[in-house]
DNA sequence: GTTGAAAGAGCATAGTT
DNA sequence: AACTATGCTCTTTCAAC
């Protein structure tokens, strides 16, 4: 089982969730307690995975990846082809998350590219693989709000 | 229209994507420049909102979130039951993303839950939310991969 | 874009309770 | 697990080039 948090490991997660580069200080301040304490906390946190590590976070317009599209791939059964399908799927730059999704024999892929055209040349290169069987795409017209995984999400 | 990007540019980006907490220092040793010029570039990345934030990333499972799905939302048209929709799940703290989708009238959204029970309590307070006139829910099995947006994502 | 300097802030490692 | 105390690194802001 994974370790038991408590209320300031939690308030640590959340700092870190919204700010990921403040200052050990700055968290110290902000839970109360001395600096070495958050230290040895903060890295306990990262020894054990419960954080996985800390990223910037772009603006897909500046980085030209504005167009952004769930994809539905089905593809031949079998572990073989399985692994094939992942392989290729990491290979490509635009494909940012991919899920094994229950009720349908398919994954589905989070893409994201500088427009259609981008969009539709990946699409052609994950349908030329050779176990997939086809790709069912929709478009994101408009991303209303995402937030990181944060220590009160799980928790109804 | 956004700024241009150079390669220095990109390598910054790519460096703070893979690790968000690296000083200056270690970045400016990675670009091969002088740490003041790096700073400067950081600081201009994060003014014109190329870089929107940096964010420690937890691991699902241990902050009891393991469980994840995608929801279908369809709901009455109109701006004014838009807005009651929006701001309605934007309090569901398991609801991580929201997009508005091409195809089919609705939102689809990313939820993250405890268990298939939690999942349950959040769709139910979901479905209560007045315009909203029905879900199709697809259970995440397994997560392949997931990456953060990076500077070479868009481009095909 | 560069180097160099200097003050302050933050970090890491102790040793203690 | 928490604290204080310490030396060391990094940051930040200058200047001058």
């Amino acid at each position: 089982m994974t370790r038991q948090l408590d209320d300031v490991d939690r308030t640590i997660l959340r700092a870190m969730t919204a700010d990921g580069r403040q200052t050990v200080r700055a968290l110290a301040r902000a839970v109360g307690l001395s600096e070495p304490s958050v230290r040895e906390r903060l890295q306990r946190l990262e020894r054990d995975g419960v954080i996985t590590g800390y990223h910037a976070a772009l603006d897909p317009a500046s980085v030209d990846a504005a167009t952004a599209a769930f994809v539905a791939l089905r593809f031949e059964p079998g572990e073989a082809a399985k692994a094939v399908v992942n392989e290729r799927l990491a290979r490509e730059t635009c494909v940012l998350e991919v899920y094994e999704v229950a009720g349908e024999d398919c994954y589905w892929l989070k893409v994201r590219a500088s427009g259609t055209d981008a969009l539709a040349d990946t699409l052609d290169r994950i349908r030329a693989i050779p176990p997939v069987r086809g790709t069912s795409t929709t478009i994101v017209l408009r991303t209303v709000f995402e937030r990181p995984l944060g220590p009160d999400t799980g928790p109804a």
